[in-house]
RNA sequence: GGCGAGGUAGCUCAAUGGUGGAGCAGUGGACUCAUAAGCCAUUGGUUCUGGGUUCAAAUCCCAGCCUCGCCA
């Protein structure tokens, strides 16, 4: 049976296109990861959604005024074809807004409630009167009682910084229409895991040595210090999924409470979709699967406490209420690689601003494996980074095309001029043959080792560093030379570089799929390296709605490990090589800079 | 205000008590298969600041400054 690998990245909201640091946070280490152990023959299902919920969507309608539905109607088809044309290789990319979805979220509010950890309570909250409903926080407006700040928002005053009791704010009105509202008393639902504080300790306490330091001091700390509260899980808002008691109509679960069960019930509709709906239980019940989780630095305490403490809260429950006989307990998660947050020349990316570099947008201009490769020297796995438009020209030009597209284009080139195409067949090989291939074929251990770590910035630095050791070894040889004199030591050097090229092509193939697929091709080496997903449109009781759906058959779930130096069979004959990458002026320097900050 | 992370060469980052390193940029050189790419050599540092411990501190301790996140 081999190794069970979930990764689960975070649910972006519906409410605004993804910008590069969204990418470089979460969904392109989690594909690198995805694609890395998909080499190496395991069972991977990398799964996410729009969270199509809550009042970030509710907000963004008002402003437009449209439907919140159509708000994410507009958001969700966009991330998907980001997706696509980024290549990050979701087995599904669906949405909270499905009755599936609905119905694992319910569901687990049902659990959680029968094993205890919901309680009721009563508090007061602003009403509209004029449209006969809750506001929610931040639909409140008025002025700060510590300040005077005349326009507080009614959670937190801007002016002074205070945190504000939203009942306490003086002369409140509705952002809606002016209106004053009034308070009202309304019950909700809390969760209650405070009992699991000392669970959840062990459960951090246990994975300390290889977490990130910021993760894993970051939960202590919150665990030692605040613990677990009770926290209201259900809200007065007609946008989201209803709690599903008699008596609670109007009323819908928080969108923080129910959209992380998507990644529950991602893996469950991938299933569902696979035609074998009880697989799931492989990646969530199977005590030996891993279960990754890609995040952002803002989201840590909560995957790594609040989300490890329900899913102890739940205990066997989800399993039993899906029917199974012998239902088991659901998996906590293995690592929780938070990355920090990307910066763009210096400032903060704000959306709002237009300060963003938009990743359907930078496409336009830019393959796809030269934003990843960026992405990934600039990830920001231990400290706030920069995206720096110089530093994206030099690193394309100077790393990527040079050191690794150049090496692939000279190599085949000369190949392609002096044997037809054809990969050489070398006698004997030299010495120094058989090191360089070591160190490459070498590198499939160490660079691996740094990917199991999710050290994704020094695994492909190694990986470039090989690219370099190959460049020098030409150097060294000198086949241009080696053909005038002796035909027979060109060919063992053309021999052992195509050989290393084909190695480093697989290696980089997690960080750069569609460069390494073209090697793939060029080199005719058979099989495709990845099968990549496609968009569909599904229907259920609430509509139909678009995915990113890779369908895997029996056969694929069955390829063998393929990190590994295999042998390049010789006398093969290969396709006219063509540069992998392209160079970039200096001038969309300027040009992109002049974009940043300039309204659509 | 509390918790946590970070601050090292122009830039991006290594170095967990033992002579501060690498890549890129810069500079010089020989070469030509290649996208004027590659290779060789080389300049460059008050390790945020101030104290302390130690034979020895980027590293350990104390105080402060700056950036970021979470919570209040």
């Amino acid at each position: 049976m081999p190794e069970t690998i979930l990764i689960a990245i975070a649910w972006p909201y519906a409410n605004s296109d993804i910008h590069v640091g969204n990418i470089t946070g979460s969904h392109l280490p989690g594909d690198i990861c995805a694609r890395y152990h998909r080499l190496r023959g395991r069972k991977v299902l990398m799964v996410s959604g729009s969270d199509a919920h809550g009042t970030a969507i509710t907000i963004k309608a008002d402003q437009k005024g449209v439907s919140p539905m159509e708000v994410y109607q507009h958001y969700h088809p966009r991330f998907i074809e980001l997706f696509t044309k980024l290549g990050i290789s979701y087995d599904l990319f669906t949405s909270t807004h499905t009755a599936n979805h609905f119905d694992i979220a319910q569901k687990i509010f049902i659990v959680l409630k029968e094993n205890g950890y919901l309680i009721t309570n009563i508090s007061k909250q602003w009403y509209s009167k004029t449209q006969k409903r809750f506001l929610p926080d931040r639909y409140v407006e008025g002025t700060c009682y510590y300040c005077g700040n005349e326009d507080a928002r009614s959670d937190q005053c801007e002016q002074c910084g205070h945190v504000l009791e939203a009942e306490k704010l003086v002369s409140p009105r509705s952002k809606l229409d002016g209106s004053t509202p009034e308070l009202r008393e309304t019950e909700h639902y809390y969760l209650d895991l405070s009992g699991l504080e000392p669970k959840i300790k062990t459960f951090l306490q246990e994975r300390e040595s290889y977490w990130r330091p910021l993760v894993i001091n970051q939960s202590l700390g919150m665990i030692n210090t605040t613990g677990l509260k009770p926290t209201p899980i259900t809200r007065d808002l007609d946008w989201g999924i209803p709690v599903p008691l008699e008596g609670w109509e109007g009323k819908c679960l928080y969108v923080w409470f129910e959209a992380v069960m998507g990644y529950l019930s991602a893996a469950i509709e991938w299933c569902d979709l696979n035609g074998n709906r009880d697989a799931w239980r492989d990646w969530w019940l199977n005590p030996e699967s891993k279960c990754f989780y890609y995040i952002g630095k803002d989201n840590i305490t909560f995957h790594a406490v609040t989300w490890p403490a329900e899913l102890l809260g739940i205990r066997d429950g989800l399993d039993r209420k899906l029917g199974s006989p012998d239902s088991k307990a659901l998996v906590l998660p293995y690592n929780i690689p938070a990355n920090e947050f990307m910066n763009l020349e210096g400032r903060k990316i704000s959306g709002s601003q237009n300060w963003a570099v938009w990743g359907l947008d930078a496409l336009e201009r830019y393959d796809p494996d030269a934003l990843r490769y960026y992405l990934t020297v600039a990830m920001p796995e231990t400290r706030d980074t920069d995206w720096d438009w110089e530093d994206f020209f030099q690193r394309n030009n100077n790393e990527l095309v040079a050191t690794w597209g150049n090496l692939v284009n000279r190599v085949l080139s000369f190949t392609y001029k002096h044997w037809e195409g054809i990969i050489p067949a070398p006698e004997k090989l030299r010495e120094s043959d058989l090191i360089l291939l070591q160190t490459i074929g070498g590198g499939f251990e160490k660079v691996g080792q740094l990917l199991e770590k999710v050290e994704l910035r020094g695994a492909l630095a190694e990986a470039m560093a090989l690219a370099t050791e190959v460049n020098k070894y030409l150097d060294m040889h000198g086949p241009w030379f080696e053909i005038k004199t002796d035909r027979k030591e060109a060919e063992k050097t053309i021999y052992t570089a195509i050989q290393a090229i084909a190695w480093l092509s697989v290696m980089l193939s997690p960080f750069l799929p569609f460069t390494s697929q073209a090697v793939h091709e060029i080199l005719d080496l058979g099989e495709p390296l990845f099968q990549e997903p496609q968009v569909e449109e599904v229907q259920d009781e609430l509509g139909s709605h678009q995915i990113l759906l890779t369908r895997r058959t029996e056969s694929d779930s069955e390829r063998s490990d393929r990190w590994l130096p295999n042998k390049l069979v010789p006398g093969r004959k290969f396709k006219q090589p063509y540069p992998l990458f392209k160079k970039l002026d200096h001038k969309i320097v300027e040009e992109e800079r002049d974009r940043l900050g300039a309204k659509s």
